[in-house]
This record gives structure tokens, C-alpha cells and sequence, in this order.
DNA sequence: CAAATAGTGTCTATAAGACAGTATCGA
DNA sequence: TCGATACTGTCTTATAGACACTATTTG
């Protein structure tokens, strides 16, 4: 804000001790399920919760920029969808001092996502439990490989349920879908993708309609290998579709 | 976002010095166009320009907690749709300090918006000009009551662009109309802010029927009072649709 | 009755869902 | 030829826009 009553000549000290972090939702899909890459803590507080990724925000560094470099130190990736969705800024979320952190959501194909986990030992799929109608609920859960249900540390809960509302809500009138996908994909896939974060069936005609007219998408005129029946045509995302 | 290797027993001044502030659009309609309350700056840096009001986070206070207080010290506003927008953090936003602002959208109807007006004699309506397929630009624009364009402070014309993004985005699948309606509407006044936010014209029968199958309406039976002509029904708002 | 706006009936256009059909691949 | 999945034609259903018509109030 900064306004009228700032300090002309302030007093650095005169500010309470406060960090400003990012957190980050690095999403993928295993297995057509929604997940989300965690790490277990190893200290107080919440020692043994798993937490996502996260880092201070740098002196002269953009909030971007500080999500960016997270993803990069955290799991080796570079290039990624990444959008921020949120601020969680409760007074006691972290026990210890007073932490704004802005939540920066991640998209990651699923080639992203495992060089994540090869790159970083600690990092854990975590599969998301989302039930549907539900706004940004703590009905949310998330579990490992073997189906065990994994404690959350801070209000990551809370962080994770605000990432899955976003992305539905998305979903319909936002291309955010290929960013899950490789850069050539079937439309079985994608759609796929949508049933995956919306969590419910689609009509497969009026599926590929609607992408078809929305613009979204381009055949590459090439199909899928490797399959034991009639191989699917690839498609291209249309990344500029017409004026905007 | 607090992690693995935050300090155990950490030094508060090893954090870089850096605020927190909230930074609040207040928006509301006059003669059907959307417009903000902004403040004169009467100092250093960006002396003249126009900000949008706002304050710094106190140290036991939530985020939504300061834009409230700051809504009710700059504004007297006590109740009003409030929603986190976005976070700007852009090192160099202000160039006093680092300071990162959480961006709060309230939504004024007419009586809380005179309200305001009255309470705070400093606050200067601002008509937002913002143009129709622009994604979050600097595109934005705002006048004051001679048409005058007014320079905003900071990063302030983003801010905005943002909060007008986000409200043509809500409007079709979320009731937040209503908010800036006072408690009892005729179908027309709905419509009128339905358009003045989408800036385009909308179909009076479809908007009807949208509005009464969504059940975001209730009829009272009464009808408004004070016309030369056939007086419209009053409707009320649908706090609770059905479940959810 | 005239003026003005509220409110509706209905036709048309467009998009979504259902469902079954045809097409094309590997084996 | 069979199995499996890609792809499409078409019918039905739901929703949105156009437009005119009726309804109701004040003066």
C-alpha cells in the first residue's frame, strides 16, 4: 500500500521481525490421480508432517522469481506452468515467528514430475483426496503410495484444498489442462487430464468438440507408437489461438 | 513456507527487513460504471498521484483482519464483501523499502459507498475505464468526475486491472452481483450490474432465467415504490442456495 | 388513454449429452 | 478375422439470444 502516513525517514526497526516465504503445489498426475510432491520434516515443529516445498523470498527477488528458484533447488525444474493462487498469512501458522507465505501453484508433466523425484530422493508423491462440492474445504486428504494417509504440517491442508478449487474452476474456461501433458498428446489424454482434476466422467464427442472449437488445439497429422490397437492421432496445444 | 533447514533458534535480524501491507480496492458502482475510492498522495515518493488506501499488517493481525481495519479507518466501512485478490512483492514497487502488499477486493453498494464518501473526505471516486479483451493490462484507466484521467501511484493501475479481471471473471458462475447491491433488488438493478462489471449489453429474458434457475433469488412479493411507471418486484439474495 | 417500463411466450441458434455406429490399428 | 480403441454421425436435451407481445403502474 504505502501511503500518506509513511515514515519519510523511517526506522528500519520500527517494522516487526516478519519473513515473507513461497510455498509450493508442484502437481502432477500418477496413476490419473491428482498429486502433489511433499517433503517430511525433520525438526520441530511438525517433525515427521510432511510439508510442501518452500524457501524465503530473496532481498531483491520478485515473488516469482523466488517460487521459480524453489522448483529449481527443490526439484530440478526449470520450466514449469506456475501461477500464484493464495496468501496464508494467520498470525500462528508457523509457531515459531511470524510467516506470510504465498502459495505458488506448479503444473507439472508427468516428465517434469519424475525427473523431480530422480532428482530429489526426499520428495514424495502424495495422492490428493478431493471430494467434490466441497469450496476450499480441510475435507481434503492426501496419501501415499500404499494408501496410508500423510499428516500435513502448518496449514498446508488448507493451501493444498485452495490449489485444487483453483484448478477446477480453471479447468472449463482456461487452456491450464495441457500444462499436465507433454507438448504432443491424444485427446483420450487430455481429456483424461480434465477427469483426473474435475473429478467426474466427460462425454468423449462433446469433449473433443469443445476443444476442437475453443481453439486449443492442433493435429500434427502423426499418431501415437507402440500401442496393441488403432493408434490415436497427436495433437499440439494452440498457445496463441486468436487475438487475446 | 518454513521448512527442514529453517533455524532451529533463529536470529530475528538475520531476516531481511521487509513489511507486509494490505491494499484495498474499494469498489462500487456510480451511474453505472465501476468505480474505485482512491486517496491523494501528499508526500514523497509518487506526491500527487492517487493510491488506493491501504495499511501495514499489524503483528497479531491476519491479512483479512488489516484490510478490515483498514476498511473501517479509511472508509467507516464495518461489513462488505471482502476477498484476498492478489499479492504484488516486485522488490522495487515502492522504492522507499521492500514492501509486498496483499490486494484486497471489497465490494461496496450504494449506500456504503456514500457512506465512505461522507466519513473520509479525502476519498475521491475513481471511474475505472477497462477496456474488453485485455487479459490483466495496463490498458486501465481512471477518471474522476470531469473526466480527467488520474495518475496512480506504485503499481496501483496493475492492482486494479487485476481486481477488474477477477470480478468479469466471477460474475457468470458466482453471485458476487449482489454485493453491490443494496439488500432488496429489482431484476433490473441485478442486470444493470451485471453489465456495467462485464461491459457488455446482456439479454434481459436469458439474464431472468439465468438468475432463477442458479436460485440465487427469492421474490418478496413487494415491489419498489417511487416510479412513474410500473413498479418491479423486489428480490431478495439466496445466502444459501441449496446445500454446499 | 398514453407513456413507460416490467415481465413473459415463443421461436431460433448453439452447445452438451447419449449412444451407437464406422474406422483402423496390432496380432 | 478378432479384439481393442479411435473417431464420428445423429438424435435428443438443455441453454442462450432475439423479439415481440402482454401487463401494470402513474398521470
Amino acid at each position: 500500500m504505502t501511503q500518506d502516513d509513511f515514515l519519510a525517514s523511517y526506522d528500519p526497526s520500527a517494522f516487526p521481525q516478519l519473513a515473507v516465504t513461497v510455498d509450493l503445489i508442484l502437481l502432477g498426475l500418477r496413476n490419473q490421480a491428482p498429486t502433489v510432491l511433499v517433503l517430511q520434516r525433520n525438526a520441530q515443529p511438525f517433525e515427521g508432517f510432511w510439508a510442501l516445498p518452500g524457501g524465503f523470498v530473496g532481498e531483491r527477488e520478485t515473488l516469482e522469481a523466488a517460487a521459480l528458484r524453489v522448483m529449481q533447488d527443490k526439484a530440478g525444474i526449470e520450466t514449469a506452468h506456475l501461477e500464484q493462487l493464495y496468501t496464508f498469512g494467520t498470525p500462528d501458522r508457523d509457531p515459531r515467528m511470524r510467516i506470510v507465505s504465498v502459495a505458488y501453484l506448479a503444473l507439472l508433466n508427468e516428465a517434469a514430475f519424475t525427473a523431480a523425484l530422480r532428482q530429489n530422493k526426499a520428495l514424495l508423491p502424495a495422492r490428493i483426496e478431493a471430494p467434490l462440492s466441497h469450496e476450499d474445504a480441510v475435507a481434503i486428504s492426501v496419501r501415499n503410495e500404499d494408501d496410508e494417509v500423510l499428516q500435513l504440517a502448518f496449514d498446508h491442508a488448507e493451501i493444498l484444498a485452495t490449489a485444487i478449487h483453483r484448478l477446477r474452476g480453471k479447468l472449463d474456461y482456461s487452456p491450464v489442462g495441457f500444462a499436465l501433458l507433454p507438448e504432443q498428446f491424444t485427446l483420450r489424454q487430455l481429456q483424461d487430464v480434465h477427469e483426473a482434476i474435475s473429478g467426474r466422467a466427460l462425454n468423449k464427442p462433446a469433449f473433443r468438440r469443445r476443444m476442437q472449437d475453443k481453439g486449443w488445439i492442433s493435429p500434427t497429422g502423426t499418431r501415437e507408437e507402440g500401442t496393441s490397437f488403432r493408434p490415436a492421432e497427436l495433437f499440439l496445444f494452440n498457445d496463441r489461438p486468436q487475438g487475446d
